[in-house]
DNA sequence: GTATGATTGAAACAAACGTTTGAGCAGAGG
DNA sequence: CCTCTGCTCAAACGTTTGTTTCAATCATAC
């Protein structure tokens, strides 16, 4: 009623597509809890792919572009020097937890979703889909390898990945699997600190000098 | 013909799902693939949920038995002394890794599987699946406890949370993410000296002691 | 007030889904 | 020879899927 049915359906399909998952959601449990017609979903986008396409640049826009302003800061600051290894990875890893807690619920269902667009989509979604992030990935990737001189290309390139992992997995299931403890920390804010410092310490990790080749050429 | 139905079913459902994920492979598929009859799913194994609990007991139970035996081993070095980190952590990440190697590209596909598991299903049977791990995890969080003496039980929860996370994602897509740049280590044994290297330094960094206080009580 | 273009509604579409049925076949035991 | 048991097969079950259709309705502009 109050809001635009557009809406109405991309706030539904977000929150049941990090619920229950892409495959796994129907558009009428969509189209029947946002109260609309299931044709709205056809008629405002096209279909259910275009739909899902359409939830996940509505949030990921803005936190990639959070991601660069603050990678630009972090340089900035730097001046001529590597920027600061803690301040690239923040700069990487705020944006989504941030979201999380301007945008509430929606913000962590979002999140969830995010974490399993990896393995709910075809091949061909997934190509579009990382094409939101080529940009990021390759200032970041830069920036890294400033701020780690001693690493080679391969290092850099798979402890990006492990990061990548661990904030995934983090804010997919971090609030599921953690909160049944007792005693841990639950405030986003907390477990991003305590998740830059990982990945920092991670990251700068030295390489054993006795296996030092690893990439290069060949292997 | 040579092999047996349940098992040529087990093969085909192992490899679907790690490709396409458990929702989007239809038993049609599996069925057809293996050259056998689709009643054949629900004859052998009951239903489709069923099956898929047994492609993934099948595969993870030696994993784990695996990880807890190199755990022993681990204490057992130690004596009386906390275990190593880096033998622990080693210990939990190095069977999956091996059964790569070891199973080829079934492997490959299973270990796919696995990190999709806990966007897949729903509620109910990943419970009964993360039931596999409870032995594993309760075991590990007291060495890592004993390893690390000096964070305190969230912080070790939520590094352990960082590892697996790092772990899964890159078993499902480092291969398909990193293998695409030019000149990166393909070798599983090196990714997971790697993945190694680096979460031991992420398990070991120092809590900044200005803030220290984050879990205990309350916050 | 009426015409116009955008939006919604109920209903139907073919296709695909997991599961069930019951006949048919093979081989072992008596 | 017959019977039982384990298994496979083609066919059909009832649902549910994403999508389409087309009339009804709405707001806006003339």
């Amino acid at each position: 009623m109050a809001i635009d049915t557009r809406d109405r359906i991309l706030d539904v399909a977000e929150r049941m597509f990090g619920e229950r998952g892409f495959p796994a959601t129907s558009l009428r449990d969509i189209t029947t809890e946002a109260g609309v017609n299931v044709a709205s979903v056809n008629y405002h986008f096209g279909s259910k792919e275009a739909l899902l396409a359409e939830v996940l640049e509505r949030r990921l826009k803005p936190i990639n572009e959070r991601r660069l302003e603050l990678l630009d800061a972090a340089e900035a600051r730097a001046g001529d020097e590597p920027p600061e290894l803690e301040a690239v990875i923040r700069a990487f890893l705020s944006p989504p937890f941030h979201s999380q807690r301007v945008w509430g619920e929606k913000g962590r269902s979002f999140l969830r979703l995010v974490g399993r667009i990896h393995s709910e989509t075809n091949e061909e979604f997934r190509a579009t889909f990382v094409k939101q992030f080529d940009t990021v990935f390759q200032r970041f990737t830069a920036a890294l390898r400033r701020a780690l001189p001693s690493l080679d290309d391969a290092d850099v390139s798979w402890r990006m990945l492990f990061m990548v992992g661990s904030m995934a997995f983090t804010m997919s299931w971090g609030p599921t699997l953690v909160s049944r403890e007792s005693g841990v920390a639950r405030d986003p804010e907390d477990v991003l600190e305590s998740l830059v410092l990982y990945a920092a310490a991670g990251m700068a990790a030295p390489v054993p000098a006795g296996v030092p080749a690893m990439a290069g050429t060949g292997r």
